[in-house]
DNA sequence: TAACGTTTGTTCGCTACCGCACAGATACGC
DNA sequence: GCGTATCTGTGCGGTAGCGAACAAACGTTA
């Protein structure tokens, strides 16, 4: 059983009401997840849907050729699943954690019996998909509008925002998987932004000098989706945990 | 007032039982929508939601420095406005409309109250989002991925899935906004379509002679998207309407 | 210490697409 | 019929990113 305070550390569980929190509080599991470690895959169904606490998911589609690109990151202010309640049952994308950390997971079914209830679980559930959608649209034109150098920086101020602190640990190899491009495209890229002095990194530890700096070398994607995700999840009672979004 | 015959051809409104149908019948309004129309802005509140009959609509994400990408194209099957109850209120994205037709119209709060009563409305239209985010997400990767050959293909075959027959009045210089690129890329890719006879086109007015060998030179994410949206729509009674997805 | 796997740095030619410029063809309004 | 706007075709140099190949630095294990 949990204790209650380490609920908050996800923010979409430390908005729900006490009443609803009750209901799901006995079937939330605290799990390990390790990096690289797959919780979906392209239309497999899912079990459970995952509350990430300090750790950070990508949301990624995969071609027939096996290049894949990320569409949307999930960190402590969301969550993995959200096809299971839009109806899908299965899910569309491919969930893999990466960076390892600690998760709340809970059973599908308990999941779907809280969300049709149509309380308040239900509109904060439709709220942060509707941010995962800006996310993933904002994401979609910055793929096609601007450069690789561009696309790092928002990558990196994305994670970071959904990290304690701003160190990550993830190497060019995984970075460009994330982005969709080369690794060497990634190296080149990082390799500027150290010679900046806005990061610093050695054999997949990379550590954010300069937040500010990065934003200004960002394009506005980042500022969007941040924007956005604070909108529409930000409304309520702040989280208690360091530098949730 | 409609003659309920008529609203069958939008897909989402066919599949309502009638109880729920009678509720929308008296405030369903049918429009006319012209090519180029804007619909909704990003960030701009709306005041209706659109059912589209004939016509087709895109769903665009705009850089700041103006260029744009289609993130999602709607027809008959679906709606345009999702995030009103998805809880956003405002549109994320600017939705154009790309082929001018009928559609019918909802105001905003009719529309809230039929989904918040939770039945199979509300299903429906989550069902709904959940196609859009996998088109979403696949128009995404196809960007990063898939040359513009292949890309064409995906977005012919995509609209005239939508239309009810095989021409649509667009031009290079259009499509080109739609997919990201350059028109004149778009004149050489449609030259090299049109060269191999699987369409042709002149000053605006685009016929697909050979559907299948456009589906041949498109890239799987074409398929992708029509077997998510069949999955996820085509579970019930079959819309009346000729070739309505 | 030695061997090996992983991560990063660098180079080279190649391709798809960009940005620009301009020319021809067609449709439309006066 | 004529001028004009729109649409399409084409050709240029430039460039970001690709694919492949290889070397160097580092860490881990034996």
């Amino acid at each position: 059983m949990l204790r209650p305070s380490n609920l908050t550390q996800n923010a979409l569980l430390s908005f729900l009401p006490e009443e609803e929190m009750n209901r799901l509080l006995p079937h939330l599991e605290r799990v390990i997840l390790k990096s690289g470690q797959s919780l979906s895959e392209s239309g497999q169904p899912m079990y459970y849907v995952y509350f990430p606490l300090d750790s950070i998911i990508s949301l990624l589609c995969v071609t027939e050729s096996g290049s894949s690109t990320e569409i949307a990151v999930v960190g402590n202010e969301g969550m993995v699943g959200v096809s299971l309640f839009m109806g899908g049952d299965t899910s569309p994308s491919r969930a893999i954690v990466h960076s390892g950390g600690q998760a709340l997971r809970l059973a599908s079914h308990h999941l779907k019996n809280e969300f049709y209830r149509a309380g308040s679980m239900q509109r904060l559930l439709l709220r942060y998909t509707q941010a995962l959608l800006t996310q993933m649209a904002q994401t979609a034109v910055c793929n096609c509008h601007h450069n690789l150098d561009q696309q790092l920086c928002r990558w990196l101020l994305l994670s970071i925002d959904r990290l304690p602190n701003n160190e990550l640990f993830m190497t060019h190899e995984w970075i460009a998987n994330m982005l969709g491009v080369r690794r060497e495209g990634v190296t080149e890229s990082a390799g500027k932004l150290q010679k900046a002095g806005l990061i610093s990194y050695h054999r997949g530890h990379i550590c954010v000098l300069d937040q500010l700096g990065l934003e200004e070398h960002a394009c506005e994607c980042y500022t969007v989706v941040k924007e956005e995700y604070d909108r529409l999840l930000d409304q309520r009672q702040p989280i208690l945990s360091g530098r949730a979004m």
